[in-house]
RNA sequence: UGGCAGAUAGCUUAAUCGGUAGAGCGCGUAAUUGUUAAUUACGUCGGUUUCGGUUCGAGUCCGAAUCUGUCAGCCA
């Protein structure tokens, strides 16, 4: 395939090259023609000079934003351009002329947008945030292979809740049987962390839950590591190490990209220099106490309660770095946590709050060891035993302390781009009252 | 699921007390050998979400529905 790509471009200065993309933006001026031409690697001006070839100069002159064409031409170094370089055209083959592309280079609203997301990714925005998205994934994967995980898929669809059925989507499976879109493999990851030492998942979740905020999909993607010989402290400790590894390679790797995103990157330079904070829920609660007595938090928050969304933004405000909180009620948490020995009240969770009011990234903890206790659990949550006996074996056979977290792509990726809404950082999100493109 | 806000041209929007719906962008033509969301001139296109009510008269007031945004709960 005779192609070059936009980005390879600086190694061809001199060189006659052929480039095949899309017609981002044009413009003319009297003899001149200036086509502004994308490929997926990146933006190149492409100069028409009426004089060397008039019929070119018509031809480039009636292309249509988004009209797919294939440009021939010389390279060559120019100041001027952002790139460093433009193209002296020669050739240009058109594939398609488009004609009345919707999405014009000036301000559109949120709905319109999302109703065209499908032609919105081409944007220059859309696309350096996917790009983001592609580097925190890449850099989840190198993390846990680099750090002795092995990649085990759980399955998608599931025969029962792992946390009661209320937030599930239901679909039909063959004959009368019902299955479940999972929305966590973590009881699956425990059963691998006992076979493979440590483990982990990546794939889609699914909740059913009818949130309508920047922070909720309906469908997101997870990472979800799990280990076995392994106790609060450690999920603390790989979830600041996955942080840092995802922050230090989004920095080195799209610079450009967080410059097209006018992305404050002092902001997240500042946490690579430093330990994340972990504070217990006893000093959190006291630190939402003292907030609202300076009359900075609306509400006075009361121990035993889980945190909201004005809760999370106030403590992770105190710090600089994301922040751990650590040690929950066990009320406000799953039946499979392990509890505290010394305050059988509190489960041995974790929850990491990234700052900049980005909210739960993280949220894990150690696993229930007990049988007994595990089953007593289930009973005091409603939950049918019979669907969790093959879990219950974990205990039966072989059990170990383990512990494991779940970490959110996009609200990882939204952090990261400093975006307000998780909506931008998935290529077709799945939303309360948004199923299509 | 609840609170709040909104729905006017392909897009972004204006319209005072209830009285002729207006602009910018886009698109077309022309000018410009250096434009970066190009500019300038001329031109073109066209619209009050739906249903009902009040009124001589409704984009505007009232009621309902639908859709969207946003905040909250829950969560990653």
């Amino acid at each position: 395939m005779n192609q070059t790509y936009i980005n390879e471009l600086k190694n061809h200065i001199g060189a006659e090259v052929t480039l095949k993309g899309w017609l981002y933006n044009s413009r003319s001026s009297g003899k001149l023609v200036f086509l502004q031409l994308r490929d997926g690697t990146g933006i190149v001006q492409c100069v028409v000079f009426k004089p060397a070839n008039e019929e070119l100069f018509e031809q480039a002159k009636s292309l249509g934003q988004e009209s797919s064409i294939i440009v021939t031409g010389k390279v060559k170094e120019d100041t001027r351009s952002s790139i460093g370089v433009e193209l002296d055209v020669t050739g240009l083959e058109i594939i398609q002329n488009a004609s009345e592309y919707p999405i014009t280079p000036k301000e559109h609203g949120t709905e319109f947008l999302m109703d065209n997301r499908h032609l919105w990714i081409r944007s220059k925005k859309q696309h350096a945030v996917l790009k983001i998205r592609h580097t925190v994934i890449k850099a989840t994967r190198d993390f846990f292979d680099e750090n002795g995980f092995i990649l085990a898929d759980t399955p998608i669809f599931t025969p029962a809740a792992c946390e009661g059925t209320t937030t599930l989507f239901e679909v039909d499976y063959f004959d009368d049987d019902k299955a479940y879109l999972t929305q966590s493999g973590q009881l699956y990851n425990e059963t691998t962390a006992a076979s493979l030492g440590r483990s982990y998942a990546f794939g889609p979740v699914f909740r059913a839950e009818k949130s309508k905020t920047r922070r909720h999909l309906t469908e997101f993607w997870m990472v979800e590591p799990e280990m076995a010989y392994a106790h609060l402290d450690d999920v603390m400790t790989l979830g600041e190490g996955l942080i840092k590894f995802i922050v230090e390679r989004v920095l080195a790797d799209r610079r450009e990209e967080l410059t097209v995103l006018e992305r404050d990157v002092t902001k997240l330079e500042a946490i690579l220099a430093q330990g994340f904070p972990r504070v217990h829920y006893d000093e959190a609660v006291k630190i939402l106490k003292e907030g609202f007595a300076k009359g900075e938090l609306e509400n006075d928050f009361e121990w035993g309660g889980d945190f909201g969304a004005p809760d999370e933004t106030y403590i992770s405000k105190q710090f600089d770095a994301p922040v751990f909180v650590h040690h929950f009620p066990a009320v406000i948490k799953a039946f499979y946590f392990e509890r505290d020995k010394e305050r059988p009240e509190l489960a041995l969770g974790a929850d990491l709050l990234a700052p900049e009011g980005y909210g739960e990234i993280i949220g894990g903890g150690e696993r229930a060891f007990d049988l007994e206790f595990l089953e007593k659990q289930i009973e005091a949550h409603n939950l049918p035993k019979e669907s969790f006996e093959w879990y219950l074996d974990l205990r039966r056979f072989g059990a170990v302390p383990h512990a494991g977290f779940g970490m959110g792509i996009e609200r990882c990726t939204a952090w990261m781009c400093g975006i307000e809404h998780v909506r931008e950082t998935i290529p077709f999100p799945r939303m309360l009252y948004r199923l299509k493109p």
